[in-house]
RNA sequence: GGGCGUGUGGCGCAGCUUGGAAGCGCGCUUCCUUGGCAUGGAAGAGGCCCCGAGUUCAAAUCUCGGCACGUCCA
């Protein structure tokens, strides 16, 4: 049997029969032995619209999807799965994707890699999923959601241990039994398409379970994975069986909904009261009716879904020609619609489709506690956030994005089940749109410049102007000429193909982008036993004594990629390795334990692969050694990471539960920590979560250390543990302070908050859009903060001779006084001008029509430019000017009043190039106006007066 | 995580490519036009060109670092 076919006993006894698709090729099974196609082809339009294929559901949107879901997870749990409850849909506990796009990624990489158990086998969940990449397609080709959910049953198979759930005959028979039994699907409209599954280093067999055209479950048989000496090789890898066999099956429950509902478009089934309402806000009615269709437009509605997947916009797609085909296939059934009558239509149309599917999205994220940003998930809302905007604004909605949110969550969602509070969706909406129209604001200034050299009768853009205007002011293509098209440039469009030349300029930099892969591996780990870990035993403790495994020296490469951190002021020069260490690695955003070892100072200390590896300055013998780890800084470490935790809990408690720890870094002299947010953190926020802070350690509340398997943690604390990102182990460290902060944590820490000391927030920036970072000193270093602040007050004040309260109004009026002294010596020095030039007495001489003003003068080159001015602006009075002085090493410049008889006569740069010499410098300019200096200030009259021997005065 | 871009009178922006006199629009002050206002006209005030180094005779302009902000991709 060839690798992805399926033989079951389930076929033959349920009369099912191997086909083999006449329009795609693919193997499949059915009951009807006179099907040609799989099901899944350009061949197979979808037959249950307004001809619901799945009974016994009249309801619509919420309703629907909520009884739809029950049954499903009803009908697994008879069957001896135990329900799960949905994971967030932002994938917190992974640091490969961003968001769950499949019920499989909740258990992916632990539970699918063997390393912690499932939470309960067999399963049954429905996952809410969000996936971006056919975003662009959704609201168009009647079937694209960017947000469904997943409804799956789960089983994890060790055969070798001789512990199977059930393999795939059993998953077929359950799927059979559900389809037929539960939702009255006719037995001889399924079919189950082979299609098997690889990716992500795993593969297995596969079926695509169709009906009516339309794709409902995929069933994967996952027992493969990626390994160099696999005996199957697929897409020329080679793979090997795996330990963990894994049911991963997929069944979508809109398209539930949809096959239940059989109205024109998925939208329409789970999406009614937004549709509806949103095309009262539009005026879609009388805008079709405006248009005088000849085709009833319910017909034609459906007539478009029927033939969906024509419209499947990807980016960069050929839209004309798609319109095109598809008015053609309208034609053959009847409808006579024009390319322009469709396309506005399917435009306002598809908008109106798309915005609930993206509200929904966005109400998801938002309501897992995501803040908008300009990277990582965050940028993902604030792009269907835009998304939104721009369209609800070409519908002319008149309602705010935080309305639509409120319509949304009201018809749709079950808000409770959120971190994040309505209150605090809406807040983000409102600041999401002010976010957007600042953009659009100064996009406009943008084009305006950018187009700025383009005839206003041009039609076509320059590709380089819309790439830089996209990339740079977010601007994308359509926005930006529709901008320039208000705004003069009416005759311009975006040329055909230009979306699919900027996605493939994307394309091309990601791939560059993903070759730069670093090698993880610094050390060499191979021939050491994992180091015993004490320091987490008592965290007081600082000498020991141990085994040394091994010594060598660290090469150039190695010292180049340690990346050391300011605080190591030795240079290290050996790693060591021993059996047992107190020195704690760096790890967890903290920095490495120094100390001494042997003979040698340990400068930093670093772990890979378990294995702990200490930097000396010095080699050390194989054998006994004693260790003392320096105990102030471990101290001010501990000082330092604990009162992270703490500051992260009040912020949380404070601004409420979006705030998540984006990353954090803990040092002897500050730690800082990354918190998500909405808006930039006011000085009196900063005190609020200090004074909460201080409380908090005041109350001298007990840091519980818990070892516990990962599972149990999940299960007792829920994702807020991941703080610091996903764990790699299946059993974790928990850090607790009792009911303020709780999180997955290797570090030191006391055993008391009250240890901490005192904390001050010192300052506070944006690493990013939505990331406020906080620096905090505490114990020790907080109370040496305090002086370093009081000295600078202290030197500043005694500089001006005022007290350190005086500061601020005695610095301001210095900076007062002086600006409006800099103001009088201008105009004084002006005033100088006016004199020297305007009553003769200058030296000037006039030959042939031509003022001469040759002369030195006191004052810098702001004061010569000025009478410079004076003396070449008044075109009635042609002039040829050399003015010097002596400040600044000597500069000199040349002038002469542009288009008369003087500037044709003379050359500015020549002039002063020749006379440059005397003070040793050089200079340049335009014809009419140059200036030079040089550093012999003292030559300044002999180039004065070579200038003079020049002209032949 | 990887790019790209921006920071210039109170506000909105140009100038930066190719270094050589700091500009435009709105607003502000005063005056003229008017019975008063809108408007129109004239004159004027208001700049550490984000900060710090470097290159240069010379930096808003070029290079490096920092700060603040925007945006795209994954």
């Amino acid at each position: 049997m060839n690798f992805g076919e399926v033989d079951i006993p389930f076929w033959s006894e349920s009369g099912h029969v191997c086909k083999k698709c006449s329009a795609t090729g693919a193997r499949f099974w059915s009951r009807d032995e006179n099907r040609e196609t799989c099901g899944d082809s350009t061949e197979d339009p979808y037959t249950f619209i307004g001809n619901p294929i799945i009974s016994g559901f009249p309801s619509r949107g919420k309703e629907l999807k909520d009884s739809m879901r029950e049954k499903f997870q009803h009908f697994f749990e008879q069957r001896g799965h135990s329900r799960i409850k949905p994971f967030p849909v932002i994938a917190r506990w992974r640091d490969d994707i961003h968001l769950t796009i499949a019920s499989i990624a909740d258990f992916q990489p632990h539970v699918t890699s063997g390393l912690v158990p499932p939470p309960a086998n067999p399963l049954v969940i429905s996952q809410p999923c969000i996936r971006l990449t056919d975003v662009a397609a959704v609201g168009r080709s009647g079937r694209h959601l960017s947000t469904f959910e997943m409804m799956a049953h789960h089983a994890f198979n060790r055969p070798k241990e001789d512990d199977t759930v059930y393999w795939i005959d059993q998953c077929v028979r359950y799927c059979d039994e559900m389809l037929v039994g539960e939702f009255g699907i006719s037995p001889e409209e399924l079919t189950y398409v082979e299609n098997p599954w690889s990716g992500g280093g795993n593969a297995g067999p596969a079926l695509e379970v169709i009906v009516g055209g339309l794709e409902l479950a995929t069933l994967v048989f996952m027992n493969l994975e990626e390994h160099e000496e696999g005996r199957i090789e697929i897409k020329g890898l080679r793979y090997r069986e795996m330990d963990l066999q894994i049911i991963d099956t997929g069944y979508g429950l809109e398209r539930f909904c949809w096959a239940a509902a059989g109205t024109p478009t998925i939208y329409d089934a789970i999406y009614p009261e937004s549709v509806n309402w949103l095309k009262d806000l539009a005026g879609f009615e009388e805008m079709v009716n405006g248009l005088g269709l000849s085709a009833n437009t319910d017909i034609l509605l459906g007539e478009l879904s029927r033939l969906a997947g024509i419209l499947n916009i990807d980016v960069g797609t050929d839209v004309e020609s798609l319109f095109l085909k598809l008015s053609e296939r309208l034609q053959e059934s009847g409808l006579e619609v024009s390319i322009e009558e469709l396309k506005r239509l399917t435009e306002p149309l598809s908008s109106i489709y798309a915005i609930p599917d993206h509200m929904h999205a966005i109400c998801n994220m938002l309501g897992d506690g995501l803040v908008p940003s300009n990277s990582k998930a965050g940028y993902l809302v604030r792009m269907l956030a835009r998304r939104v905007c721009r369209m609800k604004e070409e519908l002319a909605l008149g309602v705010s994005l935080s309305e639509l949110g409120t319509h949304h969550i009201e018809k749709h969602m079950q808000f409770s089940n959120f971190t994040q509070s309505k209150e605090g969706v809406m807040k983000i909406l409102e600041l999401e749109e002010i976010r957007y129209h600042e953009m659009l604001r100064k996009g406009e200034a943008a084009v305006k410049t950018a187009f700025r050299d383009l005839p206003t009768d041009s039609t076509e853009a320059p590709d380089e102007t819309l790439f830089r205007l996209s990339e740079e002011r977010g601007l994308n293509p359509e926005m930006a000429i529709s901008i320039a098209n208000q705004a003069g440039w009416e005759e311009l469009s975006v040329r055909v193909g230009f979306a699919a030349d900027m996605a493939a300029r994307n394309a091309d930099r990601t791939k560059v982008a993903a070759k730069e892969k670093k090698n993880t591996n610094l050390f060499q780990s191979d021939d050491f036993p994992q180091t015993s870990m004490d320091y987490y035993s008592d965290t007081n403790r600082t000498s020991f004594e141990a085994t040394v495994l091994g010594c060598s020296s660290l090469s150039e490469s190695q010292l180049s990629s340690l990346n050391l951190s300011n605080e190591v002021t030795n240079d290290p020069t050996h790693y060591v390795v021993l059996d047992r260490t107190l020195f704690y690695p760096e790890g967890g955003g903290q920095l490495g334990d120094q100390g001494s070892l042997g003979g040698v100072l340990v400068c930093d200390t670093r772990v890979e692969n378990g294995i702990v590896f200490h930097l000396t300055n010095g080699a050390l013998k194989l054998g006994a050694v004693s260790g003392t780890v320096s105990l102030d800084r471990r101290r001010q470490l501990m000082d330092h990471h604990t009162a992270v935790h703490v500051v992260g809990g009040s912020a949380r408690a404070l601004l409420g539960p979006h705030i998540w720890q984006a990353g954090s870094n803990k040092g002897a002299r500050y730690a800082r920590i990354d918190l998500t947010h909405f808006s930039r953190l006011s000085r009196d926020e900063l005190n609020r979560i200090e004074d909460h802070s201080n409380d908090v350690i005041s109350s001298d509340v007990v840091v519980e250390k818990l070892e516990m398997p990962r599972a149990e943690a999940d299960e007792t604390f829920g994702f807020e543990l991941y703080q610091g990102g996903p764990p790699k182990s299946s059993q974790i460290r928990v850090i607790k302070i009792g009911d303020h902060d709780v999180q997955a944590c290797g570090g030191t820490h006391h055993d008391r908050v009250g240890k901490i000391g005192d904390l001050r927030i010192i300052r506070s920036s944006q690493v990013q859009d939505g990331v406020e970072r906080l620096q905090i000193v505490a114990g020790e270093t907080a109370r040496e903060h305090a002086r370093e602040q009081e000295r600078l007050l202290k030197e500043s004040s005694d500089v001006l001779g005022v007290s350190s309260e005086d500061l601020p109004s005695a610095v301001s009026r210095f900076f007062e006084e002086w600006k409006s002294q800099q103001k009088k010596i201008e105009s004084l020095e002006a005033e100088i001008v006016r004199l020297r030039t305007s009553g003769g007495g200058d030296g000037a001489i006039e030959r042939d029509g031509i003022r001469y003003a040759i002369m030195e003068v006191d004052g810098d080159i702001k004061a010569l430019m000025s009478m410079l001015g004076e003396l070449t602006r008044d075109p009635l009075m042609p002039t040829l000017a050399v003015l010097g002085t002596r400040e600044g090493g000597g500069k000199i410049i040349v002038g002469i009043t542009e288009g008369t008889i003087a500037s044709e006569a003379h050359n500015a740069v020549e002039i002063l190039n020749s006379i440059a010499t005397h003070i040793d410098g050089g200079g340049g300019g335009s014809p009419t106006m140059a200036q030079g200096g040089g550093s012999k200030s003292d030559g300044v009259p002999a180039a004065l007066d070579s200038a003079r021997e020049l002209l032949g005065l």
